[in-house]
DNA sequence: GATATGATTGCAAGCGCTTGCAAAATAATT
DNA sequence: AATTATTTTGCAAGCGCTTGCAATCATATC
């Protein structure tokens, strides 16, 4: 039997000796009682449990990060804070991982304040998580350099892998940005236009591509093509106006996030433009919270966000436990809508 | 001088040991050298700092945390995954954590299919992090218990504080809405009324008794008073067309969150409402990017997210270092807006 | 030049958990 | 009943860092 250590409870937290010692095992055991190893009899199990919920103990996570080089925590890398698609990201990631008892830390790659030492945050930080989910935003060399040396497992969220060993979770961004220039075809619109966010973003490209090869096939001509920089309210209705100030302003637009859609459709809008005769169709991208304001009868390409982030969530967490699964592509379909 | 013991490269990763013997100085040295300390001379710390970049070293933060007992983590607890405005709690506070080289982990509270032992993540998280910031959020008895248990620092940001023991850093919610108030009474409004969100959430009772006080003194009457339960479009749109079916409609309302001020004003719109001469004011709160809509041209009480969360997050990282510093509230000023 | 003062450094004992290995207990097999 | 295969447990050695205490060094004081 266990041999009773003396209970020194220096800080006040129950510690898993605290636990062994009442109910007569050893610590390992305790251990393994909460590692869900499943190598404790069911009895022995109950006992600790029981005791565990008595005194009020749960494993220190410090403690069993350092022994066991797992956190349970994920880094999700972030730099668009402008986007309300951006919610259903932390919502779902969050949810996702609190259900397999892992949880969701937040990286703020967006550079604000020219921040110092960034490198330095990120090098500390990497240590720290499990495995990383990486949204659209931008993923620096030296960051994939350490990732691949640590060994970390990365999972792209929302655009195809551009790296070999990284898996990706993302819709079919070129079909639904085809769907757009058809759509808009059908509408009859006359000169198509697309504005992207940043144009050096995956997601930016592969829209752009999907929708600039598909309306070639139908026009035969290139339509216009703007990029914002950054998808936020302010510098999308910049766009809309300058697009105004053309000699023949587009009559139908494709903007790559619903924001940039609102905002163009904004600056459009008879009462800011006032051009009365001139309500061009704007087409946004997410199917957002966005695209559902009544006001603005907003088409939008669908995706099923849900699904796409707990899948992205899950799949890490199942890729961690394992040896090299060779990186996977897991591509959702998206679907435009409109309330037409 | 320091004895040089032996390396054992056992995971690859670089650790104190490995830049202790190359300099030739004792991990102790190290560790001080990355926990500024300042208690290593100038010339040592060049040579570490020199050599553990070199190495590629960064302290492991595992280790770190069960040795100091100190994770450098705070909680962010949300529920509102709805409201853009959350948005900016998110952005400002990793921003603000990573300044001060801490990192924010998320806690999701919201409870969606009905998760199974949430009581347990709770239990596991809370002893992970080394402060808590609440925001409108439900915070559960049992948490608090917990937390006071530990001694864990909590700041509740954005409403006052209900608890003795925790720090609030907010924004006058009273008198906010106290400017909605006189701001309908000067337009004219007949009939005000008031529509919340979450009638538990102190925001909402804060809100409102503010603004409901004012407008007995002003009109000697009492406003409608309407709950949506959740923050969220769709019961926005469907109070927005309850209201319709009264059979005098207020002609202005008060939404405790922009989200429902929207969502209202879709509801009200001639467009939806089929009354083309119904066309009320609707103001919002936040000031967040959906009362910038131009379509809308929203009035809402405009309050200093940016400077609040900051706030809030550095006067919790701030807390955590000293001993019982005691409670406080810091209160930021907010003021009405409109286009007007 | 001897002594006091303070700044640097190292030692060693943890922090609370995991895990490979081997022993003990139990069940299965002949 | 003896032997072998399984299942449960415990031992002990870490995981990589922090920190109180004491030793060492540099500098200031008389």
């Amino acid at each position: 039997m266990a041999q009773e250590r003396s209970t020194r409870k220096t800080h006040g937290m129950v510690t898993a000796q605290d636990v062994a010692n009442e109910v007569g095992v050893s610590v390992t055991t305790v251990s393994r009682c909460f590692s869900e190893t499943g190598l404790v009899s069911e009895k022995t199990q109950e006992r600790i449990l029981a005791v565990a919920n008595k005194l009020g103990y749960s494993p220190n996570i410090a403690a069993r990060a350092l022994a066991s080089r797992r956190s349970r925590l994920i880094g999700l890398m972030v730099d668009d804070f402008n986007d309300p698609e951006s919610l259903d990201l932390f919502r779902f990631v969050s949810s996702e991982a609190q259900r397999r008892n892992f949880h969701a830390i937040l990286l703020n790659t967006y550079r604000e304040r020219s921040e110092t030492s960034s490198g330095s945050i990120e090098a500390g930080m990497l240590q720290q998580v499990d495995g990383l989910l990486v949204t659209a935003s931008y993923f620096s060399d030296e960051m994939i350099a350490r990732c691949a040396r640590q060994d970390k497992r990365v999972v792209i969220v929302g655009r195809k892998s551009g790296h070999p060993d990284f898996s990706s979770v993302y819709c079919d961004n070129e079909d639904g940005a085809a769907q757009v220039a058809d759509f808009l075809f059908d509408q009859g619109v006359q000169r198509p236009a697309f504005v992207g966010a940043n144009p050096k973003a995956t997601v930016t490209l592969e829209r752009r591509s999907g929708f600039v090869h598909r309306i070639e096939q139908l026009y035969g001509i290139q339509p216009i093509v703007r990029e914002t920089g950054i998808n936020d309210y302010n510098k999308g209705f910049e766009v809309g106006r300058e697009m105004l100030t053309l000699p023949k302003p587009p009559d139908g637009y494709f903007c790559t996030t619903d924001l940039l859609a609102i905002s163009l459709s904004d600056a459009l809008h008879p009462e800011n433009s006032g051009l009365s005769d001139h309500s061009p169709h704007v087409v946004g991208f997410g199917n957002s919270m966005l695209s559902r304001l009544t006001r603005y009868r907003l088409a939008s390409v669908a995706l099923p966000m849900e699904d796409m982030v707990r899948t992205a969530t899950s799949h890490l967490i199942d890729t961690l436990g394992d040896a090299m699964t060779g990186p996977e592509r897991i591509v959702f379909p998206c679907k435009l809508t409109h309330g037409v």
